[in-house]
RNA sequence: GCUGCUGUAGCUCAGAGGUAGAGCACUCCCUUGGUAAGGGAGAGGUCGAGAGUUCAAUUCUCUCCAGCAGCACCA
């Protein structure tokens, strides 16, 4: 048998027989390694211990130290065992994949009883069961007509359909855990007894769809987590604990900032606090936008059908519009986009290639009607308020055009803390309208803009709007799902549905390029992210109330009034709490409430025209004098923009 | 939209086939208190909506609505 030469991460070589195993070459270097070996590294392919090694081949052996390797090898050993658990415990169910996902791992079943939280304890236990066996997990290559025989005689339609699925002439890999039986593209470890027994926990089950398509049936998904050790999923059932504590929902009832009725699922209630900050907001966006050279506009928010199916709107999502009923005969839809009545706006009047590129933007309230599944908080809701812009330009403009915008959304969002922004280039999705080479252009563009920012992104092939390609910028929650935020698309299609031109310097009639953008993208849904990524205690300049005044005893109250009507002077706002009530109950109410400045003001702090400041957060108070304080609170509240610009 | 779970006072939750309870919040009274709950009294509910079973339903059954988790969707 030929030899083959491995090197190892310390750069040396050494020759073993080809078909040599990972667990060999572990044992070649020492007895300590070949019992911790977990698995190998072989040429950046994760690697069984079982499996051979036929070529020259870059290697390394995994410990349980190497985190990533170890937690995925335990996590998917773990999706196996609770299949496994589940059909002992169920013989009839029908097992189909358990992939390992961030934390854990899932697994989907068929099975005709719905599982109960309880099930998910028996599961447990019998996991357990199976773990404490020690098991020895085996694995051999089967061909791809073996494998569909064998699971066409055991009478499992899924892994039937699975394996039909892999090309033909590819083997297919079996693995066992004891006498259980997976198809499993593998590594796993050695044996069951590996996985840590107390360092996994089953968290919920769901219903999802076979394959990912809604038109097939629903399985149920078991949802499990799983690490190295106990503490380890301490600290992350402690993490899930302190997520909940930062979910903008509760934040927006507890800060008394926004709620939703039956009567509008989906719409917001914003009370007055939750306002101020939308309009802070807003406001902001607004002195950006005008120093980026936007202009705003306003267009209406009902309008006739005819426009929606010049615009495709109405061929694509009809199903997804609110239509308004009126006495005459016509039909209306509730605007779902503001690109229409911004294409209206363009085509007044003749505009010259001079005018280009045109920003026009548009605080504008858009209603989709959104699956009743999806809706969630201030992140998925019916009718929000876009910061919406579009950008006519020339071609040769085009892409200096995306780099600006992709510049601008950066910036801004580092405003507000947000500094590690994750971007998905979205690419031609299989139903949309426009030429191929239309589609060329613009996904280019949009390449183009961030290979020379430099930025990562992933690309998602197929996942374009229906006119063009897109970039999303997106935003975490607090428990870490992503949300789009920030969009970017290009758009050859719109301008030539509206007949849309400009006239060139040769004078000729041309299309325009537009780009649709939006930078919060949805105000509502950013300020839902902004609410859990500062667990409710926003920045001075955002805090939707800045400063509570509070008497310590009713002689001060006239004080009171006084200092509030300096801070609300200046812009702060300021409140007036002259309850009978003791300090310390005062302090305890707007702590619960994060308002992140109170100033206390008792006999002393009359007499002297001083207030005893205490921040949000910190113990120790300071007495300033009523001056200093309102100059200081002043220059906190200043938005981030405006302080550079001084 | 799909699967599962949930819906009782403003909030968090208890409860049982015989028409409801706690804590906090709210109102009033006493208290003028120095930095995370001072004391007392009071008010507050068509038990998500509709239908059915029953002598009797908020409790059991069904339908609908809304919310939660996930899937699918997200112009």
């Amino acid at each position: 048998m030929a030899d083959i030469s491995l090197t190892f991460p310390d750069g040396n070589s050494r020759s073993f027989p080809a078909g040599v195993t990972a667990a060999e070459v572990a044992a070649s270097i020492s007895n300590s390694l070949a019992k911790k070996a977990i698995s190998a590294t072989v040429n950046d392919t994760h690697w069984d211990l079982q499996w051979p090694i036929e070529e020259d081949a870059a290697i390394a052996i995994h410990t349980m130290k190497d985190d990533e390797q170890a937690l995925e090898l335990i996590r998917h050993d773990l999706a196996h065992i609770m299949a496994r658990a589940v059909q002992e415990l169920w013989p009839e169910v029908q097992v189909t994949i358990g992939p390992v996902i961030q934390n854990g791992w899932y697994y989907d079943f068929d099975r005709k009883e719905p599982f109960t939280p309880e099930d998910l304890g028996v599961i447990e236990a019998k996991m357990k069961e199976i773990i404490n066996a020690r098991d020895p997990v085996r694995t051999e290559l089967w061909s791809r007509d073996d494998a569909i025989l064998h699971y066409k005689k055991s009478h499992e339609p899924y892994k039937v359909e699975l394996v039909e699925a892999i090309p033909e002439g590819e083997d297919i890999r079996m693995y066992w855990h004891g006498d259980w039986q997976d198809l499993c593209r593998g590594p796993h470890l050695q044996n069951t007894g590996q996985v840590p027994a107390d360092a996994f926990k089953l968290m919920s089950v769901a219903g999802a769809y076979w394959r990912g398509d809604s038109d097939r049936p629903m399985l149920q998904r078991i949802y499990g987590v799983g690490f190295k050790n106990r503490n380890d999923l301490k600290d992350h059932l402690l993490f899930l604990e302190e997520a909940e504590k930062r979910d903008h929902r509760r934040l927006g009832r507890e800060m008394n900032l926004f709620h939703f009725e039956e009567v509008a699922p989906g719409s917001v209630f914003w009370h007055p606090s939750g306002w101020r900050l939308f309009q802070t907001l807003i406001s902001y966006m607004r002195r950006r936008q005008e120093a980026a050279g936007y202009v705003e506009v306003n267009s209406p928010d009902i309008m006739d059908k005819a426009l929606w199916e010049l615009s495709g709107h109405w061929q694509n999502y009809r199903e997804n519009m609110f239509l308004a009923e009126t006495q005459d005969d016509r039909d209306y839809a509730l605007k779902p986009m503001n690109c229409p009545g911004h294409m209206m706006i363009y085509n007044q009047g003749i505009k010259s290639y001079r005018d280009l590129p045109l920003k026009i933007a548009e605080f504008g309230k858009v209603h989709r009607y959104e699956p009743s599944g999806a809706l969630h908080g201030l992140l998925r809701v019916r009718s929000f308020t876009q910061d919406d812009a579009h950008i006519y330009c020339t071609p040769e403009q085009l892409t200096e055009e995306c780099l600006k915008v992709n510049e601008l959304i950066l910036s801004i969002y580092s405003d507000f803390g947000f500094d590690d922004v994750h971007v998905k280039l979205s690419t031609r999705p299989e139903n949309r309208i426009g030429s191929d080479e239309s589609w060329d252009r613009s996904e280019e563009a949009l390449r183009t803009a961030l290979d020379q920012a430099e930025m990562n992104y992933t690309i998602f092939e197929g996942e374009g709007a229906f006119y063009g390609p897109k970039l999303e910028y997106v935003l975490r929650d607090a428990i870490g799902r992503d949300w789009q935020c920030g969009t970017l698309q290009v758009d050859y299609n719109l301008p030539e549905r509206f007949q849309t031109t400009y006239v060139a310097a040769n004078g000729e009639k041309k299309a325009p390029v537009m780009l649709h953008r939006a930078l919060f993208g949805s105000l509502e849904r950013f300020t839902g992210i902004l609410i859990e990524q500062h667990a409710g205690r926003l920045p001075f300049w955002l805090a939707p109330r800045q400063v509570v005044v509070a008497s310590i005893v009713s002689d001060a109250d006239d004080f009171v009034y006084e200092v509030v009507e300096s801070l609300k002077a200046k812009g702060i706002s300021a409140e007036a709490d002259t309850r009978n009530e003791k300090i310390n109950y005062k302090v305890r109410e707007h702590s619960l409430a994060k308002v992140p400045v109170i100033l206390a003001i008792g006999g002393r702090e009359v007499e002297n025209r001083t207030v005893t400041v205490r921040r949000l957060g910190e113990k120790q108070t300071q007495t300033v004098g009523l001056d200093e304080i309102v100059t200081q609170l002043a220059e906190e509240a200043t938005p981030p923009d405006l302080r550079r610009a001084t």
